[in-house]
DNA sequence: TGATAATAGCGAATCGTTTCGCTGCGTCAA
DNA sequence: TTGACGCAGCGAAACGATTCGCTATTATCA
């Protein structure tokens, strides 16, 4: 019985996604520096993690450039919204607002969030 | 350099505690009868996630039911508050609301649940 | 020109996850 | 008793993700 693919970037990916979405389109230098630091890594783990990203086409790379640029194929909010669909299907059945809701209960927000959330429910009421 | 452990059920550990959440206590005989239905797997696949997970301590047992019955040690709420936090950690970097607008920016909601969450509002912003 | 360094790629080792075969144990009916 | 059956556990295979060593190519410059 073979395994299904997860279609979810996998823990190091994001890691490298976070980068690139800091850093804008960087060259493998770049990022090795910076995932170097946070896990000391070697520099050929970078490279290959690149590649292999790029082959599941979560990144993209300019080969013009030399050396090659590196850039995210999707940005941070669409992939957070990718990610976040994919958990509330498999841990709450599909259903945003218990999430939502989940969330809220729990966490602190700054006056101009509240409001911003208001004028958000407000638009979604008057439609 | 050793990879660290991700803390964060997988995915089969996912898909048998959302059994559990659903059938409440239960024998291996009944888990697996649901994730056979699910994926197809071997009995002994099941049997073995078990232990895994309750090693894991993501499931407890009772040994003296006859047969053993397995309950999840977390609920629902609190397994998806806590993948969610993860999840906004990894990819949001810690802010909660920008999650949350963005759910909200696409997500259908319906008159109640609108008003659950203006009353959510007002209870942060009360204090 | 030859040594040195940066860039890129590949195959294989390693690791955690998932899968299953095989074994042992207890129960129950013939 | 014996043999069929359900329950439980273990070790190893299979698999994807991650890591790195080694090599090739290209640029740099003493």
């Amino acid at each position: 019985m073979p395994r299904s693919p997860s279609s979810q970037p996998t823990e190091v990916e994001i890691q490298i996604l976070r980068i690139l979405w800091e850093l804008g389109p960087s060259p493998v230098r770049e990022i090795h520096k910076r995932l170097n630091a946070a896990k000391g890594t070697n520099y050929s783990t970078t490279v290959k993690m690149l590649s292999v990203m790029l082959q599941k086409g979560l990144v993209k790379r300019d080969e013009d450039a030399q050396p090659h640029v590196y850039r995210p194929a999707a940005n941070r909010a669409k992939t957070g919204k990718k990610m976040l669909d994919d958990l509330i299907e498999r841990v709450y059945e599909g259903s945003a607002m218990s999430l939502v809701l989940q969330v809220l209960s729990s966490t602190r927000a700054s006056k101009e969030e509240l409001n911003e959330m208001r004028r958000m429910l407000d638009q979604m009421e008057g439609k």
